[in-house]
DNA sequence: GATTCGAATGTAAGCGCTTACACTAACCTC
DNA sequence: GAGGTTAGTGTAAGCGCTTACATTCGAATC
């Protein structure tokens, strides 16, 4: 067992089960096309050599691999992790695998990771986010290969989309906070360039202070990547400031989190001194004390529901239909209501 | 540009560039083998046909892809980012692509994603943790490829191996937690079936108990899935015993932040009431208060150094020879000093 | 100027698999 | 029982690439 020389063939298993190889191709692809007799033989012959199909020559020749690929912008916090988790257990219910890489937020590493996944046979692409250069499109379309861009909704883009509204929600968590009296709002935001969730958050933010008859201009905002040790270094800039804010709106909950620990830092007490809020609903919002104000987003729905998409996408049923999913304003004790 | 109908191959840019398929090759592959004007005019043809080699039939024709998988137990919480997120970086500076797939903690779904992995033309591949059915072996032993296994330390396994002692590590924290006074110590593991680390962390414990005199029979032990949830669920079971603990070891920060969690909902303080320590000394453990003692564990430092040593192993100039690092007990405010 | 040599390129044989098509029996149908 | 089906299997043509080996040709050598 230990000391096999090497790798068994298709034409190896033909031979020992004395058939062709066509026959043993059969009996591993669709098995109801082999007579039951034969089928045993060559079975027993795969298992007695301990053979497995060599994927390279299986892709090249079949042009399936059950295989979807997965580029999300960062492995390190967790922001992407549970929506991937399911997107990947409805995957395995349906016999596909998942193959992951990440991008650390920069779209050249993203094209190479496409191309990369491409080659090695994805079936399908699942990617974050909708902006991407067109070319990349082209590419994918001239091979064939299915995208889909989740946690965005955008029905108009031409690519079929899952998830939700970035810019409704954070609008609609931006009117919560106005309605509880706050109008000194400061702004820790994602990096925007190349990131259109980050970019639609605080444009969904101007749209909250513009329909309140608020000056988006006047808002202070810092532009960071989503690290927590960033949303600390962030907040205490913004309470620097001359007219320190009521409330800082965060990009996401890695950010908000780092701003807790900044007001933390600088001895201020969140909410009483400064409220924040975050965007996600990931884990740690209710892991900090006091847990976070943030916008829910239905990670494990968005997952499964992408996957199934998707698989109808590669497997030809699907046409690839946007799906929007609703995010809903979630009110904890670190954000507070001026208003009482 | 977007109505392109069929994908170019390597005899497209032969003829477009009228120069045989071997020189294209070449110049993709060794350009140094290829007199300069040849590869300028082959150069451009691959530019204007937006030629990508399809991976498939190179891995078949080379057998190198330039990839490697990794499997990790879990994408669903930080245990792995930071380690997997160095391992990428070292890995792209290197001119290699991973892959991952995660296996839910199930040694079946490992051994499927590891036969996928290989299939799918791994050059070589990274584990978590050392213990698996030895036919998995063999058959990476068969095709050659390249095992490295990380966050574990096991020089005598016959494997390389790249990280700690999880079991001296674990050790080291109960000496300090028995130094500080704690007799009565409850543990909240990870499921130790099938998981070497949980399993050699809990033994660790049971070395430091003996070691001291006391009896690890005695020791109320829990053992559940690594989520906050469950240790939140396990603190509460734990405190409900007739000898409360005066401290809840946990088998990582995962389940410790869980087990703080479940402390405040019990209305107990940590460490007051009761002292909390956890494994791992990921990002959580600091975010927390009280912040988590814990077990610092070099994450960055494995997944670079296990990038470099899978390399070396893939590219022939490494044996695979096992890695030691080095972690340390980092104490912080959750372990109560009872001496004091 | 004939010979040698080596660098640059071409030729063609696989790599391991799938599948269209061809073939062979066995079984119906009238 | 001739002709027509049909199910089961075999034959062989690729899939797109790499690379050992063959060929060519100009420069160097004597």
């Amino acid at each position: 067992m230990s000391d096999l020389r090497t790798v068994p063939t298709l034409d190896d298993v033909a031979r020992a089960a004395g058939v062709s190889t066509a026959t043993v191709s059969r009996c591993l692809n669709s098995p109801e096309r082999v007579v039951e007799q034969t089928r045993k033989r060559v079975m027993s012959a795969v298992e007695a050599l301990g053979y497995t199909p060599n994927f390279g020559a299986r892709v090249m020749a079949a042009k399936r691999t059950f295989t979807i690929g997965a580029i999300i912008p960062t492995m390190e916090n967790a922001i992407f992790a549970r929506g991937l988790q399911a997107f990947q257990e409805e995957l395995h219910a349906r016999g596909y695998m998942l193959l992951v890489a990440s991008s650390a937020y920069q779209p050249k590493i993203e094209e190479d990771q496409i191309r990369a996944l491409v080659a090695r046979g994805a079936d399908g692409l699942l990617l974050i986010g909708h902006d991407r250069d067109p070319a990349i499109y082209d590419y994918l379309r001239a091979r064939s290969i299915p995208v889909l861009s989740a946690w965005v909704y955008f029905p108009d883009s031409g690519q079929p989309t899952v998830g939700f509204d970035n810019r409704q929600s954070m609008r609609a968590l931006a009117q919560q906070v106005i309605d509880y009296g706050h109008r000194q709002i400061g702004v820790i935001s994602g990096i925007t360039k190349g990131n259109d969730r980050a970019a639609a958050r605080l444009a969904g933010l101007r749209d909250a202070l513009v329909a309140n008859g608020l000056d988006p201009d006047a808002m202070p905002v810092i532009e960071t990547p989503y690290e927590i040790e960033n949303g600390a270094v962030a907040l205490q800039t913004l309470m620097q400031a001359d007219t320190r804010p009521t409330v800082v709106m965060c990009g996401n909950d890695v950010l908000a989190v780092g701003a807790l620990r900044g007001a933390r830092d600088l001895g201020l007490s969140v909410p009483e001194d400064v409220s924040i809020t975050g965007f996600d609903d990931i884990e740690l919002a209710r892991i900090v004390a006091p847990q976070i104000t943030t916008v829910h987003v239905p990670h494990r729905e968005m997952g499964r529901k992408a996957a199934i998409a998707l698989i109808d996408m590669v497997e030809k049923r699907g046409t690839g239909d946007t799906i929007e999913l609703k995010s809903t304003v979630q009110l904890r004790d670190s954000l507070r209501d001026l208003t009482c």
